[in-house]
DNA sequence: TTTTTACTTTAGAATTATTATAAACTAGGA
DNA sequence: TCCTAGTTTATAATAATTCTAAAGTAAAAA
């Protein structure tokens, strides 16, 4: 993915290119495999890899922003801190509790046979599978 | 569940029976159906139905000495606070994000025909199926 | 039964993750 | 260039949870 992409990507879901959003979005969209990253961790790793300094709320209110215009999912883990997900696709995660890891899984490798219908007045929305994993 | 099986209950996990073990294991245990919590929600519960009074911090103190004891499960559920389950079968939920309601789904009632394998040197410890619900 | 001991409860402080505030800054249109 | 709405930032506030240490209690020991 390009610089120009960047701004399109940006533009497009109504977002002003401004300098902090587009080095976010450079670390975490220029890449050749999606990750999953919390807020704190992000946070170290612009640290680490950019030359900028981004106020915590700024991480924050980015994620957010890039969460809402769907360019960014959001992981429900065990534990107190919110995971992110640069895979917007439907798919699954195993989970490692001892490193606190998590690892995708295609849609198309998890095939459900059965499931029970939704209570009266609801409707499905979506299925997540999560795979807890032991050594 | 009568009295006697919540001391044995309690003694058997290494609790002590003090007057609050007692009494939130009767309000948690002692119903025909299981049900889900958060500490808060069981601290209103627990104000409403009974005439002791409860500091936070024995709320917590004591659903996670059940939880250790495995009288209790823990659910992961999109949101800030933690989810609690009398129900300590293995099982899957529906979540309704409007109402934030769990509801429990029966270990037979899902059938999972296809799954990867654990990547390499670890091990399946279980499987969880959440069920988004939408209206 | 009394004493002793370790465990438990409690109010309040501390911590952690996240969100709100409001002043200074900036992108982009007029 | 100027204006304005949107953005960043430091900091304060909030919310959930955990910690602390003093006072209370269950149960073992005497
Ligand atoms: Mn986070
Ligand atoms: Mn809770
Ligand atoms: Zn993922
Ligand atoms: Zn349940």
């Amino acid at each position: 993915m390009k610089k120009i992409d960047i701004f399109k990507k940006l533009r497009s879901s109504g977002l002003r290119p401004t300098k902090q959003r587009v080095e976010i979005a450079k670390f975490l969209f220029e890449r050749d495999k999606t990750f999953h990253f919390t807020v704190e961790s992000l946070d170290k790793l612009l640290a680490k890899r950019t030359t900028s300094k981004f106020a915590l709320a700024t991480i924050y209110n980015t994620v957010h922003a890039f969460k809402k215009a769907g360019h960014l999912s959001e992981v429900e883990v065990r534990g107190k801190k919110t995971y992110f997900d640069t895979n917007i696709t439907n798919h699954h995660h195993f989970y490692d509790s001892e490193t606190c890891e998590l690892i995708d899984i295609d849609a198309n490798d998890v095939v459900i046979q059965k499931i029970p219908k939704a209570p009266n007045g609801k409707k499905i929305k979506n299925v997540e599978v999560f795979i807890n994993l032991k050594n």
